[in-house]
DNA sequence: TTTTATTAGTTGCTTTTGCAACTATACTTC
DNA sequence: GAAGTATAGTTGCAAAAGCAACTAATAAAA
């Protein structure tokens, strides 16, 4: 690797500036969207991703697989929320037929009660710290850039092993 | 609080892309830095946050709640990311003179090295993964953007009990 | 000045993560 | 179709995070 292509490991202001704003913001908002559910006396929004992702889902399920990739969770996270949420009686496995390793995962009605009483929580918390704080454009704006952001990762989350 | 006023709980499509965008890139990003540091058989980035900020304090040190929310650890954290570091020789405690519930927490030679030598690898993927899809001037503008969002949020992020 | 309330930091206990090893089924290829 | 490899999911153990209770010191009230 020649200086010349030796990449620039000095941050100009501007990327540092960007990059503790997306991290801090990022943190200090799920931060009080967890306290805000938790002053509710509801569980953590891992659970209402989760339990979201199986309503959309319905009436199939998901894969576990398939369900640790659209949260974010490592597979062996998600065999431990979906436990969790199962002895709650918020969602249940189902095996499934046609591969034999495979495992579905369903929202149960109770689940979906529950995923809608979190709903106004969590709604109000982003508004009131994140959506509030910017215009519409802006808003699409910011919209825009981070998708450009997260854009195909070159190492995806969930770990394969 | 009459109907009208009662807060939009639906959210627009831009506000939902904003925000998964948010998320999503941030989680994804601060993952992909952890997995380079740990396949440099470096430690956890929060031990770069700290050394960096005990670097900048220098000679002074830091007491430890300046340092819990400069980087946005709870205090029990700090009080135990602190020991840690004491015991790998990073850093050091000093009691503060003046005030005798105080602890400064300071960096010590080899902490700095450590730092220096995390710097790259975290720099780096930082670089490839959020930088280098975004043109200065998205940059610039990202920057503002997030800098609206991260202004004095409702409740601090380190909480006091 | 004695009492009361705050603030800084630490610690025990419980829950949650992370890693690595493990089981079981499916896919490859020879 | 047997042997090896990859994939889906689970689990034991260790490290870390969260919560609440606790100590010690300062600041505020009475």
């Amino acid at each position: 690797m020649s200086k010349s292509d030796d990449k620039r490991i000095q941050w100009t202001g501007d990327e540092t500036a960007a990059w503790t704003g997306l991290v801090r913001s990022g943190q200090s908002l799920l931060q009080s969207v967890e306290t805000a559910l938790k002053e509710s006396g509801l569980p953590p929004l891992a659970w209402y991703d989760v339990l979201w992702e199986l309503e959309k889902a319905r009436p199939t399920g998901l894969r576990l697989n398939d369900l640790g990739s659209r949260v974010l969770l490592d597979k062996y996270n998600v065999t431990r929320l979906v436990t969790r949420l199962e002895k709650e009686g918020l969602a249940r496995r189902k095996g499934c037929t046609g591969d034999g390793r495979g495992v579905f995962a369903l929202i149960t009605p109770k689940g979906v009660r529950l995923r809608k009483r979190m709903w106004p929580v969590y709604s109000r918390t982003v508004r009131e710290g994140f959506f509030s704080r910017l215009s519409p454009r802006e808003t699409a704006s910011l919209r825009k850039l981070l998708g450009r952001v997260s854009g195909e990762n070159g190492k995806s989350m969930a770990k394969s092993d």
